[in-house]
DNA sequence: GGTACTCACCTTAGCTGC
DNA sequence: GACCGCAGCTAAGGTGAG
């Protein structure tokens, strides 16, 4: 089969898709505000004692510095640089302007991360010109507009891309920084010649998991994988796995840029900078969590039918528990029904090291829940946890919780929080958004009210309706 | 030796209903 | 009533990306 023939999800039409990639983009827009730092390593995150690298200036790389390594390896690698704790909501409004310039050439935006997209130039070549005489002028326009740079990929498809995109980044090694040509393409015709000499490791879903079993087989290109043959791959790596590799092999991926793609899931999970053992604790950060997790289900206007607790133990081992109820949940105290019956059947003295909750399932929420449809099946008294319990508490929040997003919209997120966190001292609110990049160092445990006022009696464990 | 956070997707197993 | 096959759902864990 000819790469050609599936590259475009209209038959015989060959697509013309961008990925832009902005180079070292939370560094780059810390170098902003602090020129000072130019030609220096920086590194944005990793600085606290868990923490990890969130991203590396092309200077600290020289040294074997990355993204989503252990800050301490990090330090001891480039002892010399500038470690900054990073400000997620200064990278997401300058990821705005990034996309509004992006807009500005095409509508088929899909938005990856903040510092990444795909665009589908397709139906904009009479405006713009060839793929890559568009890949120059957004290049162009992004570095005018906000002093940063990009590099930009050019090809038939997604993946395809992306790929090319990362071939146009800049080149770090011990020797120095080797500038790159900022736009890559790879032409209609040359997908297999660019992709079958490359690393599998460099397919899109091939991790270390995967990795090691390819190579067991003996792969070690992408052009040994698409030899290998759809059926091998399949009994490797899974009907799923194995056949989308082999497709992206052979350079076929006919995946659309999807601009508006629906949310599956919304979360939140910490990293504590000490272990917790102790059950009350645990219970306050997981009101915390909840309570967070509603505000985020509640902005964008759904409810979350499955809830997942996430425990990682000291050890490392990380266990979760789930439970689907039948209401889209939307309020923190309902959510918190669910997880802490589950949170109450895990034994917490290995120690504590991460704690997560999240909702998927997502669907609309209910403004006025009728209790009558969430009943389970021949359900008594409304103990706690049950479906009934929970929607009992869904529906009696739900006016509540409007108004505790109106008072953090008017005075910050602080302003107002769970009592049961309130009572133990924790009313710190939960870091938003992608990326808090592990404990600071100035974090600490919240104070336990027991150390507090010793001898005072043991606070009973906070419940949802508190 | 030291491993954040968020999200998507997959596999496997068990249960239930038909 | 017991069993089988199948589909659908749920739970739990794993993998991967960025």
């Amino acid at each position: 089969m000819a790469a050609g023939e599936l590259t475009s999800g209209r038959a015989g039409a060959v697509r013309t898709i961008l990925h832009v990639d902005m180079d070292a983009f939370y560094v780059s827009v810390e170098l902003r505000r602090r020129p000072d730092l130019h030609g220096q390593p920086v590194v944005v995150g990793g600085t606290g004692p868990r923490g990890v690298v969130a991203a590396a200036s092309y200077e600290a790389r020289r040294f074997g510095v990355f993204s989503a390594m252990p800050s301490s390896v990090a330090r001891r690698r480039c002892p010399h640089a500038v470690f900054l704790p990073g400000d997620h909501e200064l990278y997401s409004a300058v990821s705005a302007d990034v996309h509004e310039i992006f807009q500005s050439f095409t509508p088929l935006v899909e938005g990856l991360a903040l510092d990444e997209a795909f665009l589908d130039m397709s139906g904009a070549r009479r405006l713009f010109g060839s793929g890559t005489a568009a890949a120059h002028a957004i290049r162009d326009e992004v570095e005018q507009r906000l002093q940063l740079t990009c590099s930009v990929g050019v090809a038939t498809n997604k993946f395809l891309a992306k790929l090319a995109s990362k071939a146009a980044k800049p080149v770090a090694s011990p020797a120095g920084v080797r500038p790159g040509p900022g736009v890559v393409e790879v032409p209609p015709g040359g997908e297999l010649a660019f992709l079958h000499p490359l690393p599998v490791r460099a397919l899109w879903g091939v991790g270390p998991a995967s990795l090691e079993r390819l190579q067991r087989l003996g792969v070690e290109t992408v052009g040994d994988l698409a030899a290998l043959g759809e059926a091998a791959v399949v009994r490797a790596l899974g009907a799923a796995n194995g056949l989308h590799l082999s497709r992206l092999a052979n350079a076929l991926d006919d995946r659309p840029v999807e601009p508006d793609r629906a949310m599956k899931s919304i979360g939140h999970e910490e990293t504590y900078p000490q272990d917790l053992h102790d059950r009350a604790d645990l219970q306050t950060q997981i009101v915390r969590l909840c309570d967070a997790v509603s505000a985020r289900l509640r902005h964008h206007g759904v409810g979350a039918r499955t809830i997942t607790l996430k425990v990682r133990f000291a050890g490392f081992q990380t266990i979760t528990r789930s439970r689907t109820v039948n209401a889209a949940l939307t309020t923190g105290p309902a959510i918190a029904a669910v997880v802490l019956p589950m949170l109450d059947a895990i034994d917490p003295s290995p120690g504590v090291r991460l704690l997560g909750v999240s909702g998927s399932n997502l669907g609309e929420p209910v403004e006025q829940l009728s209790l009558d449809g969430l009943m389970d099946e021949g359900a008594a008294p409304a103990a706690a946890g049950t479906s009934v319990a929970v929607a009992d508490l869904e529906h009696s929040w739900h006016d509540a919780s409007a108004a505790v997003d109106d008072i953090r919209a008017r005075f910050g997120a602080a302003a107002i929080g769970p009592a049961a966190a309130v009572s133990r001292g924790a009313l710190r609110p939960v870091r938003t958004g992608a990326h808090a990049w592990g404990p600071d160092s100035h974090d600490t445990l919240p104070p336990r009210a027991a150390d507090d006022d010793r001898g005072a009696a043991r606070p009973r464990p906070p419940r949802p309706d508190e």
